[in-house]
DNA sequence: GTAAATTAGTTAGCATAGCTAACTATATTC
DNA sequence: GAATATAGTTAGCTATGCTAACTAATTTAC
């Protein structure tokens, strides 16, 4: 039992540690490509609510407002601002009408993938400078924080 | 030579699928965390400026609007509501009348240790998830990216 | 040694993005 | 049918980003 306590508590040190490192290197990172983002012509929260209506369908403003973890005060003038844009199309749910169905335009969805194109290339140049191995161990690592993600409560 | 050229696309397009899940896991991954800052009391941009002087020290507003990549007027108000809750000091230089030298008061540097800790625990409960074996790769990982993050131009 | 140019910050004014509180309108429950 | 619950909006606050235009101090040029 000694051992397993011990264990655990290693354990325990070896995922601060890690949350440190992660937490810094993401901080950096979307610092840097927040810089490619200015050319999109849209703010961060339009994006990334276009973003979820792209490439996660048609939502409910309520939906939305849970998948971007703001409030539907906030989702509305996001909202609003696509719309004005003509980057998203709102709808009233034929089911209830006090809900407002909520879908991507192609100019919306255009304008994503240019956007996307853009930070992701920025990326993609600057980790050329690494070997395969590391970015193969990027990859996975990657993929692991995202089911960590994908789990949390 | 077509060798070499064959490698280099390949290594182009790992870096470039690899970029991709990158960028979203970090996404993803601040999007969690910043839900623990909101216990902070003040803002992500002035806890971000505040992190820059207690673990950097002092520095000059255009130093620190450089750090941050956000022009000078954007510091200064930034700077100015940290002042107000007395988290920084702000003094002239002595060699120089037109800079201002800025540093974390021990208040300051208290409240971004506090905010720091809840954020790297919350996250370290999460990754306890993962086996030693993930969570040093993810560590390798974490440091890769952050060569390259320092080698950015 | 003074006039011009450069540099450091600030102020003003605009847009986006976050929140809470209070409201409207529609559904649901009793 | 009345009370309650749910979905969004509106109003109003703060914070954060920008540019343009300003002040003040230093450096450069002559």
């Amino acid at each position: 039992m000694a051992k397993v306590k011990q264990e655990s508590a290693e354990l325990r040190k070896q995922a601060l540690r890690t949350a440190d490192q992660l937490h810094s290197a993401a901080i950096h990172l979307l610092r840097r490509l927040r810089r490619q983002d200015s050319a999109s012509s849209i703010g961060p929260a339009q994006l990334s609510a276009l973003s979820v209506l792209v490439f996660a369908g048609p939502r409910t403003l309520g939906k939305l407002a849970a998948a971007e973890q703001v409030k539907p005060p906030t989702m509305s003038r996001i909202v609003a601002g696509l719309e004005r844009s003509r980057l998203i199309e709102v709808s009233c749910d034929p089911k209830d009408a006090r809900r407002v169905q909520i879908r991507a335009t192609a100019k919306g969805a255009r304008l994503l993938q240019r956007g996307r194109q853009r930070r992701i290339e920025y990326l993609a140049m600057h980790l050329e400078s690494l070997t395969s191995d590391e970015l193969a161990q990027l990859s996975t690592a990657a993929a692991s924080l995202e089911r960590v993600l994908r789990n949390w409560t």
